[in-house]
DNA sequence: TTGAAAGCGCTAACAG
DNA sequence: CTGTTAGCGCTTTCAA
């Protein structure tokens, strides 16, 4: 056995004009068994698709979409910059978040394409009908780059220069940060600590507002600190370990990532502070890391599934009518309720 | 403002015929100033390409590939179950591949397209040039629907019932798995425990295989135990935590999945046993689980790199030779030595 | 160094 | 219900 991935003799792929002389018919009609355009005959199309299946024919999609215009392909680029390195923080959102897009867009019958970096050169060869950007920066360039490129763009959550954007997915980080904060704070809390990435995006960036604005009406304190995604757990660690150990340590502590949870975790351990009694901690996103760890974190789910599913049908919108939805497509992030921040409180559902 | 992503009014794309009208040239000669497959004169190129510029035209890859054949795109297929959810175990190690594959087919001026069911009736329409399959089971039929549709296949580790197919990436787990053993014998283990996923993988397989022979060779008893992937850390926890209360319980346990490793870490602790003084641990991929545990747990570093950018150098080499290569491509996965097994002893490198 | 023209495989009028 | 035919945008001979 030759355990070969390629045909032996390089034959040809069957096209259409076989397929209709197989059966016997004029490749039009054999074009619509398979567009289903118009209606054929029961016993016609019966032979058609016999001579099909024995020929080993599929339609060719270039052929195809050179004449309807569509190739029947999405893109999906993932902004975050450590979505690219599987190794920092954030996996678990990025996988979640393509596994669903993918499944979304198969489902109408197109294909996802993984877009590592579209500013590439090499990257213009490649086709798409529309593409979807999660987290986009302030005044994204790969969004810029793709739109010069009139390639319809559908961003999951929205670029923070452009927040009345009607072709995003609009993530409300809001009720849900309220939520956090209110039960940390019928819970004792007086001074907080927030340590969130470095990236300019919309998570990032309407996250820490929220949280400025809600800390300063209820008059609690809050120091905030950036932390570039790369430093992982070790590098929050560090810092919380010294904001712990300071003369005026934080009672509750925000972080953005899940890596970023461990670390804060590690140097409560190395202090023996006690969580969730001395020390409240929640996260901005969800995965293994907060679930599994001792003890399990409160934090949000993001509702990747929910955002993938609007973005697709976003994008398809977009290529069939060209007009926005007069009611921005908005998803809500939910409290994954847990241990490290005491009961819930009247902020639970 | 608009906001709009679809150009307000819906101008036809400019095509190459728009770019010689603009550049006072013939169609072949914009072509073959894109394609380089013929010299054209500097200053010509210059006034096409400012042309080309200005009218923001971009060549249409279908029309392209309908010519050349190859449509510049290669899928890739997960198949190991827990890949698609994003929230079971498994996680980094997916994205670490499909991140890396991405990488690897773009510099080759292709897109890499997700591909999360391929026996989908509506799968069928989406084009390929060939198709990346990580991790197939025994007689795998996602890999038999791709043959069948004359898309050549390359796996990412062997289908383990076609153990000698040229067209995979070959993963050599056995230096690494015996390296494991050594040192965990040479600090003293005497009953060893597998847990290992249930599914019907070359990794699952091979690695219990090399497990199996490395102990009843060195004379050391060993007890295996399939788990499903999808019960995580806590279906873990509770099997080790049985294992490690009976009347014989192991010194020394082996986990395929690092959720696996952190259900026996959690299960140690409960019954006060220290690791690695009185308990080794050690994990057969690795990921964040296993870096930031406490104590942080010896795994296997896949080489998932190293395997996505073979995977593609065999996909091309099906496209344009046709003919396997004359030696099996090899990966051999290395060892990260860390807390959980004790020094890493003769074993080490 | 460049142009003209014949398709690539398929879809979509337009006829019958 | 089915067949004929003119392209879709580009590549690629073949001429000039």
């Amino acid at each position: 056995m030759h355990n070969g991935c390629v045909p032996e003799e390089t034959r040809r792929q069957p096209t259409i004009k076989d397929v209709a002389a197989a059966a016997g018919v004029s490749i039009s009609t054999v074009s619509h068994v398979y567009s289903r355009a118009r209606p054929i005959s029961e016993p016609t199309a019966a032979r058609v698709t016999a001579a099909a299946e024995a020929l080993g024919y599929i339609p060719n999609p270039s052929a195809a979409s050179l004449r309807g215009g569509q190739v029947g392909i999405f893109g999906l680029v993932l902004r975050p910059r450590n979505a690219v390195h599987g190794s920092l923080s954030g996996t678990e959102t990025f996988t979640r978040f393509s596994g669903a897009a993918a499944a979304a867009t198969l489902a109408t019958g197109r294909g996802l394409l993984h877009v590592p970096n579209v500013l590439a050169e090499k990257a213009r060869r490649v086709a798409m009908d529309g593409c979807i950007v999660m987290g986009p920066y302030e005044r994204d360039d790969v969004v810029a780059a793709l739109k010069k490129r009139h390639v319809p763009v559908v961003c999951a959550d929205v670029d923070p220069s452009n927040p009345d954007d009607p072709w995003a997915v609009h993530v409300d980080y809001r009720p849900a940060v309220e939520q956090l904060l209110s039960a940390a704070a019928s819970g004792g809390a007086q001074r907080l600590a927030l340590i969130a990435g470095s990236e300019a995006n919309n998570w990032t960036m309407s996250t820490r507002g929220t949280i400025q604005e809600w800390c300063s009406a209820a008059g609690l304190s809050l120091t905030a600190h950036d932390l570039f995604e790369g430093v992982g757990s070790t590098g929050a660690e560090g810092l919380a370990f010294d904001l712990l150990g300071s003369s005026t340590p934080p009672d509750t502590i925000v972080v953005s990532s899940t890596r970023f949870a461990g670390g804060v975790l590690a140097a409560a351990k190395r202090l023996s502070i006690r969580i969730p009694e001395d020390l409240r901690v929640c996260a901005l996103t969800d995965s293994a890391l907060t679930r599994d760890a001792e003890p399990s974190i409160t934090s949000l789910d993001l509702l990747l599934e929910d955002q993938a599913k609007a973005c697709v049908d976003l994008l398809i919108r977009a290529l069939s009518e060209g007009s926005p939805p007069l009611q921005p497509v908005i998803v809500t992030p939910q409290v994954r309720w847990r241990a490290s921040l005491g009961s819930p409180g009247e902020g639970a559902p």
